[in-house]
DNA sequence: TACAGTCATAGTTAATTATCTATGGCAGCG
DNA sequence: CGCTGCCATAGATAATTAACTATGACTGTA
C-alpha cells in the first residue's frame, strides 16, 4: 500500500460510497460530479493496490479488501474526529493545561479562584508553581509559566498586569498580646518589639520596610523566617510580632490576632501578570475570564474585575 | 481542522520530527532537504490551525496540541500499518476468504483436501457450497463462487478446468447381494434389476446412462432418489442396485458392496473449474497450490497434480 | 425498443503539493 | 569575532490532484 499518498479526503469519499452503495449518490451528497468520485475510487484502489469495490446488481459493494478498508476508514476518521473535538475544546479553553506561578503569600487566595474554576472545568489541568518573589521572577524571566500572580509586578516592558485583589498587610501579635486593645497604638511604640520577617526580596517585607522608611522608623530587632506559616506559628508562640497579609491571618487565625494601628493595613494588591507577546493557552485565557466574571462575588471587589477585563481585552487583541 | 487535506505522509514526517526533536535530522533520515520538512510542518500546522511545535533549547518540542497530534499520528499510522500487513497476508493467500462450489458427490473427497489446508491456513475462511449439478451450473453462471468442482466441466469458453482426481463409478449392491462373486457378471445380466438413480442432470447418472446407451442396454426399472447417501441406504436395505462413486462407497461401506463387472468402474474424473477471466482471491489460489503440491501424497495421482499445476500457471498469467 | 439511471473513461484545467536551491537569522562555541 | 549548525523564508518547478465536461457502455424497465 502506498500509504504516503493516502488522504483523509479519499477515505471520507470511500466511506460514503460504501455507505450509500452508489457513486452517483455520494457525488450528490458531497457536491461533486460522478466522474470525480469514480476517479477518487480509482486512485484509492491504486494506493491500496487492490480492487476495493465491485458492482453487484447495480450497487457498489466493497470487496473483501474493501470491507477491511472501510473499517479502517471508519476507524481512522472517527479518531481524527475525536482529535478535532479535542482541538475545539482546547481552543475554547475547556480542556488543556496551563501553569500559574505564585508568590508564596498568594497561595492563600488562589484556591478560592482555582477551586471553582477546576470544578467547572474538570478537563483543564493546572500546574501551580509556588516560590518566593525571587524564584518567581526567575521563572518569569525564563517564560516558564503562563500566568503569574505578583504583589509587585516586574517592571518589564513586555508585561501586562492587572490588579485583581487587595492584599492588606496587617500587624499581628500573639493571642495574648499585651498591645492588643491599647488605645492609640503606633508603630513607634512597637519598634522595640522583635519583628519576624520574610527573606529580603519578599514583597511583604519590601512593602513593610518601605513604609517604615517613609515613617522614619527603624526596628531594633528582626528575625528572618522563610515562610508565612512559620511566621504565624512563631508569632502565636510569642516569639515576636509580624506583618502579614490579612489573608494569611484570616485563613488560619489560631493563636494570633491583628493589631490595629494607624497607617495599617498597608495597602497592596495582587496582580495577574502575563507576558504581552505570549500567546496564552486558551485554558489560561478561560481561567482569567472565569476569574474576571466571578471576582465580584468571590471578593466583593468590582474594580478588580474591571482591571482583569482590560487585561483580557489586551490579550484578545494580541492574538 | 482541515481534515480533507491531511495526508499520512504529513503525519509520518511529523512523527519523525517529534521523535528526533530535529527538523534537520528528520530531513536526513527521510532523504529530504531541511526546508522541505520545515514546510511540511508548516502545512500541518495550517491544517490543524494551531501551533504544533516550538523550539526550546535548540530542540523541536511539540506543544500541548502537538503532543495530542503526535499520539494521533502514532495511532493512525500504526493502524494503517496493521491494514497494510493484512493486505500482505491477503495477497499471499494466507488470510481471507474464498468459496468453493461442489457437486454433491464431491463432498466425499473435498474434506481430505480442505482439512489439511485449513489446518495450515487457519486465517483463511472457506465457504463450501454444495448442490446437484444443475444448481452448481446455476451458481457458476452467476459467478457466485471462486472455484468449482465438477465431474463434467461446463463447456463454457471462459472456463479453465483441471482434472485432479479419478472418480471411478462402480455398481453396488446390498451386502447379501445374490450377484456378488458371480463369475463373468455383466450389465446385461443385471438389466432386470431395479436401479436407483440420482435425478437427471446428475453427472453420475449421466455417465452411467451414456455408457448404457453405448452398450445398447436399456434398464427395465429405475427409481430416482435425491442423494447419494439415501441411495446407499436404499441399496443396503435391498431396494435395488446403483451406480455410485467409489468414494461414496469407500467412505461408508456399511451394508453395501461393489460388484465387479466388465466395463466398470466407469471412468470419470473430478475437475477444478475456475473462470478464466476471474481474478481469483489469493486465498483460493493458495488453496489450489496447496492441493497441487499435496495431491500426490493425498491420492497417489501424480498426473492430477500436473493438471492442476497447468491451471495455476494459466491463472498466474491472467493476472 | 426506447429511455432513464449508473458507472467508466478520456480529455482538460486550475489548484495544490512535494521538492529543490539559495539565503538569512540566530544561538552556541572555540 | 568568526565558525558551525539549525531553522525559517522565498522563489522556482515539476508532479500530482481535484475538479469539471463530454461521451460511451451497460442494465433494467416502461
Amino acid at each position: 500500500m502506498k500509504i504516503r499518498q493516502l488522504t483523509f479526503r479519499l477515505l471520507q469519499v470511500y466511506a460514503d460510497v460504501v455507505r450509500t452503495g452508489s457513486i452517483t449518490a455520494t457525488a450528490r451528497r458531497l457536491h461533486l460530479t460522478q466522474p470525480t468520485v469514480s476517479q477518487q475510487l480509482k486512485r484509492l484502489r491504486d494506493i491500496v493496490g487492490e480492487p476495493i469495490v465491485r458492482q453487484e446488481e447495480g450497487r457498489i459493494v466493497p470487496t473483501e479488501v474493501g470491507q477491511a478498508l472501510y473499517q479502517l476508514s471508519q476507524d481512522l476518521l472517527s479518531r481524527a474526529d475525536v482529535f478535532s473535538q479535542y482541538l475545539d475544546e482546547y481552543n475554547s479553553g475547556g480542556r488543556g493545561h496551563f501553569s500559574i506561578g505564585l508568590v508564596n503569600t498568594a497561595q492563600y487566595v488562589l484556591p478560592r479562584l482555582l477551586g471553582p474554576f477546576s470544578q467547572a472545568n474538570p478537563q483543564v489541568d493546572v500546574t501551580v508553581e509556588i516560590g518566593n518573589r525571587q524564584q518567581m521572577l526567575n521563572r518569569f524571566e525564563r517564560h516558564e509559566d503562563d500566568i503569574y500572580i505578583f504583589s509587585h509586578p516586574p517592571g518589564d516592558e513586555a508585561v501586562l498586569a492587572a490588579p485583581f485583589l487587595n492584599n492588606p498587610l496587617v500587624v499581628v501579635g500573639p493571642a495574648d498580646c499585651r498591645w492588643a486593645g491599647v488605645e492609640n497604638l503606633t508603630m513607634e511604640a512597637l519598634k522595640e518589639e522583635r519583628f519576624l520577617l520574610r527573606e529580603p526580596g519578599s514583597a511583604t517585607r519590601h512593602t513593610f520596610e518601605a513604609w517604615l522608611h517613609g515613617a522614619g522608623i527603624e526596628l531594633r530587632s528582626t528575625q528572618q523566617i522563610a515562610s508565612n506559616e512559620a511566621i504565624r506559628l512563631a508569632v502565636a508562640s510569642g516569639m515576636g510580632l509580624a506583618v502579614l497579609s490579612r489573608h494569611v491571618v484570616a485563613d488560619s487565625p489560631k493563636g494570633v490576632q491583628e493589631l490595629t494601628l494607624p497607617g495599617f493595613p498597608l495597602k497592596s494588591r495582587w496582580h495577574f501578570v502575563v507576558r504581552r507577546e505570549r500567546r496564552l493557552p486558551p485554558a489560561a485565557y478561560r481561567f482569567l475570564s472565569f476569574v474576571e466574571s466571578s471576582l465580584t462575588q468571590a471578593f466583593d471587589e468590582p474594580e478588580g474585575g474591571l482591571a482583569v477585563a482590560g487585561l483580557l481585552e489586551a490579550l484578545r487583541d494580541a492574538r
